[in-house]
DNA sequence: GTCTATAATCAGATAGAC
DNA sequence: GTCTATCTGATTATAGAC
């Protein structure tokens, strides 16, 4: 989707800042003065390698989108569905843990009506998941899992998995703990693992720690 | 905690329409403009009843945060632990239905790292949440249920029936639907619940329709 | 390509009439 | 209490030197 080559440091460092700016104050609450200052440049070369405010977010999109939906890619009717599903909730959850940024900034556009994301849901992200469902109804089909809505299962994924990073500051106050690290990563993608497994009626391998 | 008597139609009206604009563009994308439109009032009147743009905003969390734990409120040592989760997914479920708005304002001050509410989270939300997961923790105790992280266990269900609030948006657009009706949301309830449940190792009963 | 200084716009807040 | 008109500050975007 993003023309990925050929892009200067610059212009990567200033996606980067802009991808924080605006996960953590939104599209409106972003400055451009932050952003320049985050990227360590004055505010004038943000317009040198982007138009405005709002091409520089779409680029930031873009690139979140890229690797948005690697993890499932590949899955086919093949595989064993609890390995295949395990490993799905697995990589969502490290994901949101490597880039809380992007999953929140994605969220955010997503609440407030995906202003600049309804051609992608649509003309993408729709048939992703509906080849993904497919597969899941071949598994049911073959009398691998039991009967199972595969869009609701896929939504329920998504949205335990997000969870952490998009709420992490919840969670957090919750669990009265000042970050999120790799052992509460690991309980936790555990923890969604077994439930959705031992829902759908898949029984849970445990793994090696 | 809302001080929720006295107050005249006009500020009522305000509060309503200053919450759709704030869920649908975040704090700093809501005009000041817009809420009055959306409330049919001169812009004056609004800065007439609340002194600024942000106290305006915390009325709004304020009036939400009351209604907003309710469900799963009650919940006692001696109640069936499959029937109040039951209960608690549907309600919750039920009430992003009802006020999709209250959920994505709520959702987008979280995400954002809640800095109109890091008080609220710790003062409120965590001793809420602990003697929720301490009857969690009893029921496990009493051989009702099987050893379940209670805090996962919460985390999980509000993640996933908010998701159909806060992402309806991205619900919607996979699912090719022009809106939640109240057929979805029942089918969501269950579904929902029914993983949960039985990934809890909880007998799921089936309700009549 | 990079930067400083400035123009143009937009939005929150208020003054003051009714 | 309610409204119109206006002020003031903040912020995006650009002009133009280096």
């Amino acid at each position: 989707m993003a023309n990925g080559y050929n892009r200067t440091a610059q212009k990567q460092q200033i996606l980067a800042a802009a991808k924080e700016e605006y996960a953590l104050h939104g599209y409106s609450g972003t400055r451009m003065q932050a952003i320049a200052d985050r990227a360590g440049l004055p505010k004038a070369n943000i317009h040198y390698h982007f138009k405005n405010k709002q091409r520089l977010y779409l680029a930031v999109l873009d690139q979140i989108i890229d690797t948005w939906n690697q993890p499932f890619e590949n899955v086919s009717a093949d595989d064993d569905p609890a390995e295949a599903l395990d490993n799905f909730i697995r990589t969502k959850v490290q994901q949101s843990y490597d880039d809380p940024a992007a999953s929140k900034l994605f969220a955010s556009e997503i609440i407030q009506g995906a202003p600049h994301l309804q051609g992608y849901l649509r003309s993408q992200m729709r048939p992703w998941v509906k080849a993904r469902a497919g597969v899941i109804q071949n598994w049911i089909k073959a009398g691998k899992m039991q009967d199972t809505d595969p869009y609701q299962l896929i939504f329920m994924i998504w949205a335990s998995t997000q969870h952490y990073a998009d709420f992490q500051t919840q969670v957090l106050a919750i669990l009265n703990k000042a970050e999120f690290d790799a052992d509460l990563l690991h309980e936790t993608a555990s923890f969604i693992s077994n439930i959705i497994l031992k829902g759908c009626g898949l029984s849970v391998k445990e793994k090696a720690p």
